[in-house]
DNA sequence: CTTGATAATGACAACCATTATCATTAACCC
DNA sequence: GGGTTAATGATAATGGTTGTCATTATCAAG
């Protein structure tokens, strides 16, 4: 038997408790609607799905079990740039989890990318080893973003931003 | 004589009636206190710097006059997960402007860097190009920053965190 | 230099994502 | 089940940023 405590996902609860934490229905909502999107939403976006189901879940709420969750490095927080944080669910102890964004400027719209070039990383620890040696400076994250239009919007912008 | 126009600068005012906007006390002010800092300022940083010499200019119009610049890119609006937008100034034609930043997570202090390895942008282009394609994306900009702790912060919190 | 059209300003209110407060509820160890 | 106490939810507050609008000042034209 996979170990699974309760109900459903993997091991949400053990990791709950070994934190010190809760498993409470609204903390499982959340996990639960997180899990079903690949989307970046954002903390109002999953309050109104998770409103569906359990009406009496309060936004409040929401917002405070996202920052249980990014503390616990269970899920990462963004911020591309349209006034609101967003959030996505760290798919666990996979290597491949980490991945950059391409944002459209137009529409918001945001693609996952982890198909990194091979010299892509090797080029990213290297930087970063020279940066820390340099500034003397512990590195221990990074934020990689491009900015430009999505396939969608390049057509209807055309080449004179109309 | 380099071509300067009524005050100091380069073109200021030209560069502002170029794009239709008039160059006005305020905004002067707002680009010599820019000018005079290596600081990545937020608008109220500028407020108050600028409050000191002009009394009666506006938060508001500082935040306006950003924005103006911002458009007519000739400053950069950064976010660096402080709760507040910050401003640079972009240092005018040189190519040597672009650079990135190393974020201290502890004490927020920024610090620049230009000085990329060689491989850097090249692999920048070549990922750029890589992913144009790819995903059909018109990249037009990208954001890198690296999160770590300073120099300062790294004794101060030592490794176990304290 | 004066003038007129109007862009820009500044005081103030509104906005909106996020956070603090606090009485009430429910998780979970026994 | 019962007690402890973390978590919740309704609500108010916070704070950076933007909208409103009467007033002011820029600057091209005369
Ligand atoms: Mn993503
Ligand atoms: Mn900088
Ligand atoms: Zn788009
Ligand atoms: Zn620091």
């Amino acid at each position: 038997m996979p170990r699974g405590d309760g109900k459903g996902p993997p091991g949400w609860k053990g990791r709950f408790r070994g934190c010190g934490h809760r498993f409470t229905i609204p903390r499982q909502a959340i996990i639960e609607t997180l899990e079903k999107t690949s989307e970046h939403l954002s903390a109002e976006d999953i309050y109104l799905k998770v409103h569906k189901q359990y009406p009496n879940i309060g936004l409040t709420t929401v917002y405070r079990t996202l920052e249980v969750l990014a503390q616990m490095r269970l899920v990462f927080k963004f911020d591309f740039g349209d006034g609101r944080a967003r959030y996505e669910l760290s798919h666990s102890d996979s290597k491949k989890d980490h991945h950059h964004h391409l944002v459209c400027t137009s529409c918001n719209r945001i693609i996952d990318y982890t198909d990194f070039i091979d010299e892509e990383v090797e080029l990213l620890n290297k930087t970063e080893k020279a940066l820390s040696k340099k500034f003397n400076f512990k590195i221990s994250n990074h934020l990689i973003q491009f900015y430009g239009l999505c396939e969608k919007c390049k057509k209807t912008a055309g080449p004179l931003g109309g």
